[in-house]
DNA sequence: AGGCCGCTCCCGCTGACCGGGACGCTCTCA
DNA sequence: TGAGAGCGTCCCGGTCAGCGGGAGCGGCCT
């Protein structure tokens, strides 16, 4: 499997594609040998082999033998663009308090397209019962904080009917509630932090368990604590906006 | 200050080169104008507009008005490259339950040259107490991971006496200490992970706090059972290494 | 031994990239 | 009010960094 339609890609005209193309290519998988990456990229041989070197370099990727993985400078790049978060930094202090009193996952995440990605994730407790990651991406439509950011999105009036409703309900109550629509026997309860002038959401909070361990009343009043404080811890410092969320061209 | 030399950095020659000046100029500060890029990495305007520009189009920055910030793409490939480190992967479960057993904070770290970098850090209840941050680095001998590392590594015989004499201590007992070395009132517990076939280190661990809340004679046992650990599970699905550590060129 | 596959290196050609400079905008200061 | 400084944007002719076909090599199968 895996086998994209060969050379159907557009070719890429500038160097910054063709680098481009190459590090998504370790999306897939943790560790590429060159002729892997000439499959998946589609660039000639020599061009790929040229490029992975050049970027081994500069240790954007490692080479051990004969592949190639994404290297530490990239870590450390990413990592920085989270420390960086205006909204995320406030938030942490918060979300160890959420998971403490309540026990559970708390989640901090932002939307992009139709996906959450997630900023931060306090309490790993549930192992890898839950496939939210730091840096990760899930459906927003089947997540708690996906179905809050949906809410106060400029797409929600463009929704399926269905969806659309519950949209709805979501902004009456303040609250979204996702149970077991993406893990079975997993439940949560988020909510959204909405930006200071408009009704659109910076961010979304949760609380994910065990679906029969949730108290949701309980939970819901503590996720919603929670966006008011981070919202007045976030504004506190803002002067101006800085994350990750918003501006897609 | 910041005033970098003026110009005196070797004109770079190659488009990566190019990217990864400008990507560099973004750990200083968050967020940047065409100008201060300019300043800063010495690059022809036009030549920095336009690879700026690129950049955010694949969004790899981010724009806001004028000034530019590290984008989505960066952090969804750097938190990959984190979740896809094999010892990581295997130390993080064991990290939750040193946190929860000393209720202290959790580190895991490689060495990178005279630093560390960390790969993990569990449980964040000092705030900002802790100068540690994941991806972030700190000079090893300072640290309690640095110094377990360094301990462990090849350069070890190279040290400075006074340095060189601590490590030999640590090889002996498996465990390394740090007494307000990096933050005052602030000491840490450390082991490394060493390899399988030969004596460096993988990795290290470590548990920090208030110095005067430590135990630490209990923690020594605590960290090393923990490392023991690790190595365990990591061993168990290692085929190939695949960590961000070791193999410089 | 012959075929297959993967990595590396070479080298002549060319178009992607370079960067000086023009232009327009917004401040600030005289 | 107007000159000047600083900034972002855009243009365009020249050129060299990058391109990629292909040769060479070495390992691993029949």
């Amino acid at each position: 499997m895996a086998v994209t339609t060969p050379e159907q890609l557009p070719t890429p005209v500038s160097m910054i594609d063709r680098v481009v193309r190459i590090l998504d290519a370790f999306e897939g998988a943790d560790g590429l040998t060159l002729a892997q990456v000439v499959r998946q990229t589609g660039l000639p041989r020599s061009t790929a082999h040229r490029i992975l070197e050049h970027l081994a370099e500069v240790r954007y990727l490692r080479r051990e033998e004969h592949t190639y993985r994404l290297g530490m400078r990239i870590m450390e790049l990413g990592s920085l663009v989270i420390h960086q978060d205006r909204v995320r930094e406030a938030a942490t202090p918060y979300l160890h308090r959420l998971h403490q009193s309540t026990g559970l996952v708390a989640h901090l995440a932002v939307l992009d397209a139709n996906e959450v990605v997630y900023l931060d994730k306090v309490g790993n407790r549930f192992g890898t019962l839950l496939p939210s990651r730091v840096g990760g991406r899930l459906p927003a439509a089947r997540t708690g904080v996906g179905k809050a950011l949906l809410a106060h999105a400029p797409s929600a009036a463009h929704q399926p009917e269905r969806l659309r409703a519950e949209l709805a309900r979501i902004r009456e109550r303040g609250v979204a509630y996702d149970r077991e629509e993406a893990v079975r026997g997993v439940g949560c309860v988020a909510a959204p932090v909405i930006g200071a002038g408009d009704t659109s959401a910076l961010a979304a909070i949760s609380v994910c368990g065990p679906l029969h361990q949730l108290r949701f009343a309980r939970l819901a009043s503590a996720v919603r604590q929670t966006v008011a404080d981070v919202w007045r811890a976030a504004s506190r410092n803002a002067a101006t906006p800085r994350g990750v969320a918003a501006s897609r061209r």
